[in-house]
DNA sequence: GCCGTTTTCGGCCCGACTGTTTTCAGTCG
């Protein structure tokens, strides 16, 4: 867990346990927003410790939070955290994440009824204690049933990989009623997010149509559960992989599509943001549109006509338009923070012209050069490269350097069989655990890309785990660094190198650092992305593609980039064959 | 606890939904 992780969870942890103890929920609400920005914050925070200047800036983090996190880079704890800690039951957590259940709720459990974990839960009600709670009958407690059975599963935050193909899944579903004038997903996702909370869908439909959308959306194969079905929105459990993800149905009029694609795209920062720009020019903005300020009290949406009012609302370009902001790309309203700045023009995946990181049956990919060089060919990519697995890669394969060139020479003639695309040979070689690379350098200079990755000693401690990767982009026959933390996404932490210095040589050596496009890798991540721009380094986005499937991993590399700031410029594979040629050779 | 182009004090987004009520509290996004 990086610094910046661990201290955002402290802080969102106070944040629950001050709510748990009934505090001002403006002061929870503080600690919960602080705690997004410093997961969001691109730069490492360890040094708040000597120099607490670093937190300065840092919207939603005023001078007692900066101390909490000053506090925590010099000794590890934070006093109030352990103090709170102490009155607060671990367990309640646990409790909290049960849904439908929020602080009120379980405070009283927890006070009346001693309730301090799900097992607790649980025996309140087996023993029917639960009723004597206010406001709690027999359909609560069925809910409450259903939620510990979700928080049980593991139910949890979901990859995007994972939720992308189901939300795709709804939006044909509800695009496919009839009536249904357009549907699409919003939220996180929208935003790129590597993970995501639960999965919102937006559909234009009114009236008799609208009860249809609900029908298909309740009554989707997978669905095991409806926990909400009201007129403009649903809210369903569905079966994600071996886990259950939440998918949210909104329904709006078509004049509406734009405020409500804002809206519930958020990020909760961000709408906050626009929303106080709407007041200062004197209209207002909900999910329904832009409207104009006036003293009625009712909604504009409930009014007779009262959608016909709006300013903007029906694309999020004329809300843009309305408030003389420029268009934010979703995967840039994360936070508020860079809201007053003209957005870079980011990468998109039509710009991707080159895959650089791709494995074949020579180590533990499945296709041959030829089939690989077709599959890149047809997604309009001008170059390929092959890069097999290195030797101490045993079990994936890895070839000797004996095998090596005689794959160095199977490329070449490959090259010979297909027209219409470059490929290029190349290598993955490890990153040893003390820098040192895999194959010599005579060897390495007869290729023609060099990616070098990290796959082994992935715990190894910061400071060696920066030498090791310095090592890497500084040495002069290295192209790109491939995957540089080696982690897994809630799986494995990886490598926690100085990124600031890996960025810099990046930068110095005009070496690429790899956005690994694997859905479980997403490596660099985006807040790294936007520290090595920062530093001016180059930055490749690769699908490390082994089967034909890897190749849709792309469109999650790229949304990370746009996370991070990339503009087709700074993005090796966006270049044209001729510039990414001379940049290999350089 | 944070924040300020009307404020350094007094605000802090707001609408939908459910289940419990007898007019609404709690939760969610």
């Amino acid at each position: 867990m990086t610094f910046n992780e661990l201290a955002s969870q402290r802080l969102e942890e106070i944040a629950r346990m001050l709510d748990l103890l009934g505090e001002d929920t403006f002061k929870v609400n503080a600690h919960a927003r602080a705690a997004r920005a410093i997961a969001d914050h691109a730069a490492d925070l360890k040094g708040a410790g000597d120099d607490p200047s670093v937190l300065e800036g840092i919207e939603g983090v005023g001078a007692k939070t900066a101390a909490k996190i000053a506090e925590l880079a010099r000794t590890g704890t934070i006093k109030e955290h352990a103090d709170l800690a102490a009155r607060v039951p671990a367990g309640l957590f646990d409790v909290l994440r049960v849904p439908g259940l929020g602080p009120k709720t379980v405070r009283a459990m927890w006070q009346t009824l001693g309730v301090t974990g799900l097992d607790d839960l649980q025996r309140t009600i087996d023993d029917d204690s639960i009723l004597s709670l206010p406001r709690m009958g027999a359909k609560t407690v069925e809910n409450i049933k259903a939620g510990i059975a979700t928080v049980r599963s593991g139910a949890g935050r979901v990859n995007i990989g994972v939720a992308t193909p189901i939300a795709e899944a709804l939006v044909a579903r509800i695009s496919g009623v009839p009536g249904v004038e357009r549907a699409a997903f919003a939220g996180s996702l929208r935003r790129g997010r590597e993970t995501v909370g639960d999965i919102d869908i937006l559909g234009v439909a009114e009236g008799p149509t609208a009860e249809a959308a609900r029908e298909a959306f309740c009554t989707t194969p997978g669905v095991k559960r409806v926990l909400a079905r009201g007129e403009s929105r649903c809210s369903v459990e569905l079966e994600a992989g071996s886990s259950i993800v939440q998918a949210d149905l909104k329904l709006v009029p078509a004049r509406s599509w734009g405020a409500a694609l804002m809206y519930f795209t958020g990020s909760k920062e961000f709408n906050v943001r626009v929303r106080e720009r709407a007041l200062k020019r004197g209209v207002t903005l909900n999910e329904y549109g832009l409207f104009p300020l006036d003293n009625d009290p009712t909604p504009h949406h409930q009014r007779p006509g009262g959608l016909e009012t709006a300013v903007a609302g029906d694309t999020e370009a004329s809300i843009f338009k309305a408030l003389e902001l420029p268009e934010l790309a979703p995967e840039l309203r994360e936070s508020a923070a860079d809201f007053d700045h003209a957005p870079p023009e980011l990468v998109t995946l039509q710009d991707i012209r080159a895959e650089l990181h791709a494995h074949t049956t020579a180590s533990d990919g499945v296709m041959s050069i030829v089939q690989l060089a077709t599959l890149a060919k047809s997604k309009g990519f001008h170059t390929v490269a092959v890069t097999d697995h290195s030797k101490s890669s045993a079990l994936a394969g890895g070839l000797s350097p004996e095998r090596l060139r005689e794959h160095i020479r199977n490329v070449r003639s490959a090259g010979n069989e297909i027209d219409g695309i470059r490929i290029l040979a190349g290598s993955e070689v490890d990153i040893l655990a003390d820098g040192r690379l895999d194959y010599d350098d005579d060897l390495l200079a007869e290729l023609d890309v060099v990616v070098a990755s990290p796959h082994a000693a992935l715990t190894q401690d910061p400071a060696k785990a920066t030498a090791r990767l310095l090592a890497a982009v500084t040495h002069p026959l290295v192209h790109i660094l491939g995957h540089p933390t080696g982690r897994l996404i809630g799986h494995r932490a990886g490598l926690e190198p100085n990124m600031d210095e890996i960025a810099a040589a990046a930068a110095e050596h005009q070496t690429a650092l790899e956005i690994n496009a694997n859905w479980l890798r997403l490596d660099l991540r985006d807040t790294h992305v936007r520290l090595a721009l920062s530093k001016g380094a180059l930055i490749a986005i690769n699908c490390d593609t082994h089967h034909p499937k890897d190749a849709e991993n792309l469109r999650y590399g790229v949304a990370t980039s746009r996370r991070g700031g990339l503009s087709k410029e700074r993005c090796v594979n966006a270049w044209t064959r001729e510039r990414l040629g001379e940049w290999l050779k350089r």
